[in-house]
DNA sequence: TTCCATGCAAAGGGTTTGCACTCTC
DNA sequence: GAGAGTGCAAACCCTTTGCATGGAA
């Protein structure tokens, strides 16, 4: 329900210590109530579906913001552009090169063994695994 | 030695089919004759070194051609720049978020278990995993 | 001669920046 | 009225493209 929804996104953008506005409500309504992955410019123009006068600098400045708290991820599988999926928790993925589609992986399914000891000087951030798939050549 | 490493990258060149020319043959000493991690624009500047007339665009049109015969492998670990690496074997890697240091990890060392089972109209194209790691925030 | 490779410059596309305006506390 | 947030447009940067020239088979 799309009021639950939102109050759901607002839920969690006062959880992270982000004030709300109008434009944040509504970046957070697409990106924040189910699991998605999408980039800058489809949000934009999910947003703008509702909000036409939202700028793209907004979006922006606002993706940033959601991913220094931690409420999106940034995934980075394909240079032309950057993906923001919802779903915070430890996951993987599957990227399939030729349609740009993504699919998660959960950690339950796939895990990552040996991970190597790190130089004194640094702290791990993320690990990011992606399974790169392409149709089949036959 | 030059002139050996020189005539390595010639090889790889000769087996990989791609027939051989001049900037080809710079970009491949200047990436196939040790491991690196290299941008387009370093490998444009390290060129132009010994052939300053090196343009732009066949540095690029080159690094796509030695992907495409596997001569190297194009990291997407930063949307800023592509990274080639002309270490084709598998393996992972280490990269620090604040420094932009990139560093292998030996696929003895570490491992992906419980890959998931793949779609039955697309092919595996190749694992990545980063570990990503940033400086310790005291 | 035909085709491929190169160089140069400009275009392209995602992202960031500068700046003025507005709103809030 | 100071600071934060927003919108608009332009700037930026990496990469690709268009096109004319030059060489190799």
């Amino acid at each position: 329900m799309d009021t639950l929804a939102s109050l759901n996104a607002a839920q969690k953008l006062r959880h992270a210590g982000v004030p709300l506005t109008v434009p944040r409500l509504e970046i957070a309504r697409v990106l924040l109530t189910e699991p998605v992955h999408l980039a800058a410019d489809q949000v934009l123009a999910l947003v703008r579906e509702r909000s036409p006068e939202t700028s793209r600098a907004t979006v922006y400045n606002t993706l940033r913001l959601f991913r220094e708290k931690n409420l999106v991820r940034e995934l980075i599988v394909d240079p032309e552009r950057v993906v923001y999926d919802s779903n915070t928790d430890p996951h993987y993925h599957l990227y399939d090169v030729d349609t740009g589609q993504l699919t998660d992986v959960s950690a339950d399914e796939l895990r990552v063994v040996g991970m190597p000891q790190l130089p004194g000087h640094v702290e791990l951030d993320q690990v990011d695994v992606i399974i790169r798939v392409r149709g089949k050549r036959s």
